[in-house]
RNA sequence: GGGUGUGUAGCUCAGGUGGUUAGAGCGUUACGUUGACAUCGUAAAGGUCGCAAGUUCGAGUCUUGCCACUCCCACCA
């Protein structure tokens, strides 16, 4: 006996053990199936489920579970991420409590400390993966840090030393000073804001009361100007090229430059050049051989190459101090409000200062050129196509990658130097020593470099590193990478998608994934960006605890069509909880109704055409879900099934299974036990990927099986299909919809039993109404059904498919009403007639337009009219009384 | 500045290659019968398909322009 309703928290928890014990999550390398696999993209070993999560994990596990039961092996390979900077972050605030930094402990007991915080409250997130129904391979989760990825991380970062795409260099990095490490260009964040621009004079050095205007943002960077910088085009500035010009406080003599970057539109068309402290002035300084000053320490405050009055300011404190000088020094001209952005640090949220320092790089010309060639030759598709050009947009200007970061928590460089400052890049300390040995003739002592990479780096490697290598004979990656299809969202497209085709193409040599399927952004219900700030965030395991996990996977599910964002709140959630209800009452219908797939049952043999047309329908269901999966069209698959059990199986087959029920021929009963039980059963099987939990247990509940529903074969009834019954079924439908109308319009009383006369029935109609009295007498309610050969007085009419029904009812008709219906249903028709005629008599219509369209619109305008005619004639009877 | 989307019922969205009277879910309204389900059933109302031209026998669908909004990238002395 079924339970009255399906009660998720309590369920899904030991169907989830069920499937474990059944090894069924297991990829199952030996098995001789054709291999599908998918790599999870890792969360942050420090994340917690989110709704972005929730949808990203929702869509992975509808692929696996679809591929397994459609006879694939699978592998979904799961793992975490080890967030260099959100992990060292969150155990350094765990330190703050105790009043203790990382210094506190130094390097290695820190990540001690860390390795500890992981172990213990680390990696939650894989059990709320869990709870969403999530079907990964669990024995195999990898971490970013293990040691097998970390092989592979030193590997390939030797390799592309070796190789000459990583090096070291001294430029203009994002200096976030509250972590005090590089960040790349991706993490930093620009927003918008009204500034000021500032005018000042510099003297010319040598020509009293002659003056150059600089205009300037950041007048605390004046410390490290070294040049103006002018265009050779400039009139006004032409003479004074090359000559010097005082900055002043520190009357440092500096020289008038010509450059392309002074546009003479602009500003005052003279620009003060600070080399070491923005990015244009960095390349003009490198064009014009400039002193590079760094004026800022690590904590972005004033260091010692400022005067001593300035030193230890933070930036706003030094920019109004060196523009209270400039007024003291008669050099200040005006100031005026500028629209400008300032770029902020995307985890800490502090202004990025373009700062001067040694950072290790990745030449991305080379690997990038192979991993937009990938893209643009087909050899991946991505899913919207349209994420093709953002990816080429970024791809054909890609800049050096910033990879070292100055953090304790990550990779750390696999590279030592010698007394001289020699670097050795060798994945082991040992390998460096004897190669240092073999340098220097004896053996030194090495310095190691004390910066790691960016999270990104390994989790570039993610498609191969999980499968085993560097072990090129793995088994795993020799079966399963290239992966099949990589599911995540295009917002991590830069960080995460582009990186892994360039690590993989450089060392796999060959593409990481043939497919890339992208989705939307998570949004509250009203559309907005879930935020701390707004509060409006919503927790996935909230609503899996308040409505079931197949509910949340549905309301998902239901919006996800390629690259759309996904609205989700409570009213949405709910209405997937009704649906599983909904189905877990047809279960118990069914049950009811002792409804079981009798031995001898074959669904080719159906003689009843209601359960041919309901295998119909299920055939095409089926076709459609199956097909809108392989696109990724998770909304139509949804859809398409959500309409098929609760609008066509339940709304409709399960109500002429009434009538059956009740009745008493046996083999018709026998019947329709059994096709509802295999149809029923099939249902399970299609909804089994988006709603596995409630699926599975309706499936062990419902009769005895040999194996799990996820161990089951996709339904494919495709040759039980019968296009003759089906659409008898349909036309009787539709004139039960018919009388439904009338009788819903005309007030009569939902339980009334009526009577209904029939004229003008073709000997076809009347096969059929005979054919289907019962279905069409229980669902109507419908006591009598004659035919008739002239129109009845006092009676309500419609016409359906030619036929004129009537339903007498001996005065109690309200005239004005049915004479305001049946001008509503004419005032519809004619409009349509109306078009059409007018469209048929146009010549160049008939003359241009297909034959079959023509033919087409004179049979609807036939008919149209017919019913037209009938329905006026009904009015005038009607209106006669 | 470059790129990319979006604009269809009150809301959220479907609507290959142009062709009957533009659909769904939710919401709204009315009415509720029998024995799966009120987490339900039946029915109804609700749209000049952002605007304007154009191509065409025919445009929600194609072209051009415009308007509004989303997102991404870059720049901003």
């Amino acid at each position: 006996m079924l339970d009255k309703q399906f009660n998720p928290a309590t369920a899904e928890a030991e169907i989830f053990k069920k499937w474990q014990q059944n090894n069924l999550f297991a990829a199952q390398p030996q098995s001789g199936k054709p291999a599908f696999s998918i790599i999870i993209p890792p969360p942050n070993v420090t994340g917690v489920l989110h709704m972005g999560h929730a949808l990203d994990n929702s869509i992975q596990d509808v692929l696996c579970r679809y591929k397994r039961m459609k006879g694939f092996d699978v592998l979904w390979q799961p793992g975490m991420d080890h967030a260099g900077i959100a992990t060292q972050v969150v155990v350094e605030k765990l330190l703050a409590k105790e009043g203790k930094s990382r210094h506190d402990f130094g390097r290695e007991k820190f990540i001690e400390k860390v390795w500890e915080w992981k172990e213990k409250s680390g990696g939650q997130i894989i059990n709320q993966l869990k709870a969403l129904g999530a079907s990964c391979d669990w024995d195999r989760t990898r971490f970013t840090m293990d040691e097998g990825l970390s092989a592979a991380v030193r590997k390939i970062f030797v390799k592309m030393f070796k190789d000459g795409l990583i090096y070291k260099d001294k430029r203009l990095v994002n200096w976030d000073s509250k972590l005090q490490t590089a960040v790349s260009d991706l993490e930093v964040i620009q927003k918008e804001t009204v500034g000021t621009m500032w005018y000042m004079n510099y003297p010319v050095e040598n020509e009293p009361g002659r003056f150059i205007t600089v205009a300037t943002t950041r007048p605390e960077t004046f410390f490290g100007d070294t040049a103006v910088a002018v265009s050779a085009e400039d009139e006004r500035y032409k003479d004074i090229i090359g000559k010097n010009v005082i900055l002043p406080i520190v009357n440092r003599p500096i020289p008038v430059v010509a450059d392309e970057h002074a546009d003479p539109e602009k500003g005052t068309g003279a620009v003060k050049i600070t080399p070491a402290h923005d990015f244009n002035d960095f390349e003009v300084g490198r064009r014009h051989n400039l002193p590079m000053i760094n004026i800022l320490d690590v904590n972005a405050r004033l260091n010692e190459n400022v005067p001593a009055e300035f030193q230890g300011m933070d930036t706003m404190t030094a920019r109004m101090k060196v523009l209270e000088r400039i007024k003291e020094l008669g050099l200040y001209v005006k100031e005026e409000p500028n629209p400008m952005t300032i770029p902020y640090g995307d985890r800490t949220g502090v202004v990025i200062e373009p700062y001067l320092t040694d950072q290790w790089f990745v030449d991305t010309k080379e690997i990038g050129r192979r991993a937009l060639e990938a893209v643009e030759d087909g050899q991946v598709k991505m899913y919207p196509e349209n994420m093709k050009n953002t990816y080429y947009e970024w791809m054909r200007n890609l800049q050096p990658w910033c990879i070292s970061r100055q953090l304790w928590w990550g990779h750390q460089v696999p590279v030592w130097y010698g007394p001289d400052g020699h670097i050795f890049c060798e994945e082991t300390e040992l390998e460096a020593k004897i190669e240092a040995t073999k340098h220097y003739g004896e053996e030194t002592v090495l310095r190691r470099d004390s910066d790691v990479l960016d999270t990104w780096f390994s989790s570039g490697l993610w498609a191969f590193s999980t499968m085993g290598w560097p072990n090129e004979n793995d088994e795993y990656l020799k079966r399963y990478y290239p992966t099949s299809v990589l599911v995540t969202g295009f917002d991590i497209i830069f960080f995460w998608v582009a990186r892994m085709m360039m690590m993989s193409l450089y060392a796999m040599e060959e593409i990481p994934f043939k497919e890339i399927c992208f989705h939307g952004l998570v949004r509250d219900e009203k559309g907005q960006k879930m935020s701390k700030s707004k509060n409006n965030g919503i927790d996935p395991l909230e609503m899996i605890a308040k409505y079931g996990a197949d509910a949340l996977r549905m309301s998902l599910l239901v919006q996800a069509g390629t690259g759309r964002d996904v609205l989700i709140g409570d009213s949405r959630v709910e209405a997937y909880r009704n649906f599983a209800t909904k189905l877990w009452n047809s279960a118990k219908f069914c049950e009811m109704n002792d409804c079981k797939v009798a031995e001898d049952y074959h669904p080719a043999g159906v003689k009843l055409p209601m359960n041919a047309w309901i295998i119909t329908k299920l055939s095409e269901a089926e076709k459609e879900i199956s097909n809108a999966i392989e696109t990724y069209s998770f909304n139509d698959a949804t859809q398409t099934a959500y309409h098929f059990v609760w609008g066509v199986f339940c709304d409709w087959y399960l109500e002429m299974a009434k009538p059956v029920f009740y009745g008493d021929s046996e083999t018709a009963k026998k019947e329709t036990r059994s096709t509802m039980a295999f149809v029923f059963d099939k249902i399970l099987g299609l909804l089994h990927p988006f709603m596995p939990f409630i699926t599975e247990e309706l499936w062990d509940k419902t009769a005895e099986r040999s194996e799990m529903l996820m161990a089951s074969n996709w339904p494919n009834v495709a040759e039980y299909e019968n296009a003759v019954e089906t659409r008898k079924v349909d036309w009787a439908i539709n004139m039960v919809s018919a009388i439904r109308s009338v009788r819903s319009e005309m007030n009569i009383s939902a339980g009334a039993k009526i009577k209904i006369r029939i004229q003008e029935a073709t000997d076809e109609q009347r096969g059929l109404i005979g054919e289907f009295t019962q279905m069409i007498s229980f669902l109507s309610r419908v006591e009598e059904i004659d035919f008739v050969t002239e129109p009845l007085k006092g009676a309500v009419s419609t016409v359906y498919d030619g036929m004129i029904i009537m339903i007498p009812l001996e005065g109690l008709i309200d005239v004005d009403k049915e004479k305001m219906r049946l001008t509503k249903e004419m005032d519809a028709l004619s409009g349509f007639i109306e078009r059409t005629l007018g469209q048929l008599a146009n010549e160049a219509f008939v003359s241009k337009a297909p034959e079959k369209v023509i033919n087409d619109k004179r049979a609807s305008l036939a008919e149209a009219q017919d019913s037209m005619k009938k329905l006026q004639e009904a009015f005038d009877r009607i209106a006669g009384l």
